[in-house]
DNA sequence: CATCCGTGGGA
DNA sequence: TTCCCAAGGAT
């Protein structure tokens, strides 16, 4: 136990100053103005792995559209998956609905507060199970996240990575300690404010840190290296074609498996590059084997780079006026995915991958 | 334990 | 431009 052992910081003093700051540097956010477990568990659902900045617009959006676990369990699929577009993970908003339905049938409507109960849900693990019980219930519940964990890291100047499970059994011990004298829900959101205000991934401002002196790393000047970096996969590059299929009115959009990748969004046909294909073969040959139709005079109308986590994309853009003399892909046939034909405003309610949105945007909403 | 799952912003 | 990475979870 290093934060009990004799010349380890203390424990109680840093609690203390770091609630004397947080009182007076927390950002008013719109989930700080709520006790509703129901809006803290949306809040934090959004936040996993999401910048606050991206979070607010949509949690305001979405606390409009869905104020209650009621209306989030009636709504379609589709309504839900709009509500997130833009924010990535997308499974994060089917496994918040399907959340919502357990609470409803389960638990009587509320958002449970036991461990076994939170962690039973889809989408919840141990970090925003934490989160909710500290926040939402003031239960002493440590809720460690990528702040906390650099915060921590740097605190005590743990020269391991901070994902090795003894570390995290030690931010739970430490973060509960510090919650002895004082209102969980504050410590937890204080932890993860001074991790997003001072103590940053890059140019930490020591200055302005509540901590001071006890910081471990600052006084031995190691807080460059904390935490310490975990290694990272290289990025691959793909390229891939896509068609905006066009009868004059309407746009042909199909729909991505239940599974995997952007699961469920709509976006516009096509396909990745073979080895060696040029991105016009890799276009005809995708809508052949897809769609079993064959294009003929598709233009060009630009090119989209659009980064993932572990790969980067380079999508060629087609525009592919179908003048009656092809055959049109038919969405009532067999094809492999749903599929169908949409007007521009039609296509607009559908939730659609950021980079689809932006087609959308610069080539069919907008063209020049 | 490693990998998959998005996106946007900052440096 | 490129790289990093952010209020993680599921498998």
């Amino acid at each position: 136990m290093p934060f009990s052992a004799p010349g380890a910081p203390s424990l109680g003093t840093a609690a203390q100053r770091l609630q004397e700051w947080f009182s007076v540097h927390a950002r008013d956010l719109p989930w700080r103005s709520t006790r509703d477990a129901y809006a803290i568990l949306v809040s934090e659902v959004m936040l996993q792995q999401t910048q606050v900045d991206t979070v607010v617009p949509a949690y305001r959006e979405w606390m409009g559209r869905f104020p209650d676990l009621g209306t989030l369990a009636e709504a379609s699929q589709e309504e839900v998956l709009k509500a997130w577009e833009g924010l990535g993970y997308y499974a994060r908003a089917l496994n918040l609905q399907r959340s919502a339905r357990l609470i409803l049938e389960h638990h009587g409507g509320r958002v449970p507060r036991e461990d076994e109960e939170l962690l039973a849900l889809p989408g919840i693990g141990r970090y925003t199970a934490g989160a909710v019980q500290s926040i939402a219930f003031d239960l002493p519940r440590a809720a460690v996240d990528g702040n906390v964990e650099r915060v921590l890291c740097r605190f005590l100047d743990i020269d391991t990575p901070a994902r090795d499970r003894r570390n995290q059994i030690l931010f739970g011990r430490i973060v509960r300690e510090m919650m002895e004298e004082n209102s969980p829900g504050d410590l937890t959101q204080a932890l993860m404010e001074l991790g997003a205000l001072v103590c940053l991934p890059r140019k930490p401002r020591c200055d302005g840190c509540p901590f001071g002196g006890l910081c471990l790393a600052r006084s031995r000047g190691t807080v460059s290296k904390r935490p310490v970096p975990r290694p990272r996969k290289p990025t691959q590059a793909i390229q891939a074609s896509v068609a905006i299929l066009t009868d004059g009115e309407r746009i042909f959009l199909q729909k991505r498996p239940p599974e995997g990748l952007m699961a469920n969004l709509w976006e516009f046909p096509g396909g990745k590059l073979e080895e060696g294909e040029t991105p016009r073969a890799a276009l005809r040959r995708e809508l052949f084997e897809e769609l079993g139709i064959k294009v003929r005079g598709e233009k060009k109308v630009g090119t989209i780079r659009h980064a993932y986590t572990s790969f980067s994309v380079t999508l060629h853009v087609y525009l592919a006026r179908m003048n009656g003399s092809e055959s049109l892909p038919d969405p009532s046939g067999n094809l492999a995915l749903p599929s169908g034909w949409f007007t521009p405003e039609e296509a607009r309610r559908l939730p659609m991958p950021a980079a689809n949105v932006k087609i959308l945007a610069r080539w069919v909403e907008e063209p020049d």
